[in-house]
DNA sequence: AATATTTAGTTTATATTATAAACTACTTTA
DNA sequence: TAAAGTAGTTTATAATATAAACTAAATATT
């Protein structure tokens, strides 16, 4: 019997979130971003940022670098190897939804 | 001032749902599907796929028809004008995260 | 020098969403 | 006539998303 091809990729929780995809859409162009770029780019609030990024740390899509940059603690968000793959896993994925 | 451009436009949540993408994406090549098309397609369970074609029917993306076809139940789903630009509308803004 | 404001976030309480399990109702088969 | 299959719906719970409230330090104001 012809093997059954899956019509529709599953998407992955993560990333199937407009924050969280935002948030690593902006790392992929940048590879690396501060947490007040991330907010301006993304339009989102301090606190749903927050929690969305340390998602995506948690998930190792992103490591998250604190310091003190100018007297001000300074947090750097960069996107990791994984979290490359998991994105671009997705894009292929969420095309199988977006027919031709 | 140059006016400054959205980098990524909201998602409408409707169809921001993998199940519910699913179901517009086979009604988008399809114009109209049966209960038990979509299910198979989008291999969702029943009790799912009957409250996402609720939700989608609510916003009038789809119409929802039942009648008796051998005997059996039988509900149709036919994408709206409406349904069809939501999609398209959906697609455009999908596109400003997934970046060249 | 105290007080207010701003910067840079985190925590937490609540609303919304997604999902499976349980249920309804009718039909066919054994 | 009892069991199994078809075609769904309802509902209870788990997971997610989000804003509001909060912490804490730096800088500006009176």
């Amino acid at each position: 019997m012809p093997k059954k091809t899956t019509e529709y990729k599953p998407l992955d929780p993560l990333l199937h979130s407009q924050l969280r995809l935002a948030i690593m859409s902006v790392l992929i162009s940048r590879k690396t971003a501060d947490f007040n770029f991330l907010k301006e780019k993304t339009e989102a609030t301090a606190g749903n940022l927050s929690v969305q990024v340390q998602k995506l740390a948690k998930a190792e899509y992103l490591t998250i670098e604190k310091s003190f940059k100018n007297n001000y603690q300074h947090t750097e968000c960069t996107i990791t190897q994984i979290g490359i793959q998991a994105f671009e896993a997705y894009v292929t994925s969420l095309k199988t939804y977006l027919n031709p």
